[in-house]
DNA sequence: CTTGACTCCGTACCAGGGTACAAGGAGTAT
DNA sequence: ATACTCCTTGTACCCTGGTACGGAGTCAAG
């Protein structure tokens, strides 16, 4: 019998075996074949999409975005043009969130910079426009 | 009497008046001066970090996470070396995010090319690795 | 000088995303 | 066959990040 039991395959998807069926009763995963015993099968593809899942979550994707992203591609060809709009709308939604990651990797690339790694030194003023100020702000 | 009240910084920054509460017992937002009738007031530089915290959270960070990110400039010199360290690991993270977005973003990428804006037109095969195969995957 | 919209505070509630638990069956090791 | 571990189901619980609610005070417009 070959396939991943829960348990195996949430190991090798690094999360907890319950999330595997959270995930199921979301409908992120399909349901699994069965061993004889009823004993739940993945498949490497369930684990590599699980994977998937915990980084787009990461990116601060819900659930139900993911499923979403997920359901791009496993829709039925007929609603081509449909697939099409949404696919744009998730690139142009990406390039905000890259716009925005890159902004805050510049202001801590600036810090690092201001900051000299000798224990005991003094750090430059910041450059974190969000941080800067708000404390003393009245 | 300047400053912005709960409702006038909650509109600026696109979020809930009870959502500033929120944030100030969280100690993501400092404790804002009050007017004479004790009424908060809040400044620009609290709206700008409201919208800061909208957008990490976008990125997928907890609020935690961003308390950290925030306190990177907050923190007394003396810890630099400290703060120097926090910040390179932050950078990291951001990188690893970065990579991330950019393999989606690619997926979805080949998915609008294959997929032929014309209505009722066949999508082709997707190449997209965490959906492919999982939904007949026993 | 009242009405309506805002504010205060404390507390209670809610949704999303899991995680735990109980009672019983299956697999394996000794 | 006895233990130990993992699996099944259903249900209950938990944490995070807010939102809502109630009773009282404030402020601006009419």
């Amino acid at each position: 019998m070959d396939g991943l039991t829960r348990g195996q395959a949430a190991k090798k998807a690094r999360v907890h075996p319950e999330t595997l069926r959270y995930y199921e009763r979301r409908g992120i995963l399909p349901e699994p074949a069965r061993s004889p015993a009823n004993y739940r099968l993945y498949s490497e593809a369930a684990v590599r999409r699980v994977r998937f899942v915990k980084r787009a979550q990461g990116l601060g994707f819900t659930l139900r975005e993911i499923g979403e992203l997920i359901a791009l591609q496993v829709k039925p060809a007929a609603s081509c043009a449909d697939v099409r709009g949404r696919t744009l709308a998730k690139i142009a939604e990406i390039d905000r969130k890259l716009r925005d990651m890159r902004e805050i990797k510049r202001s801590l690339t600036r810090l690092g910079k201001a900051c000299p790694a000798a224990e005991g030194s003094i750090c430059a003023p910041s450059s974190m426009p969000w941080a800067r100020k708000a404390h003393r702000e009245y």
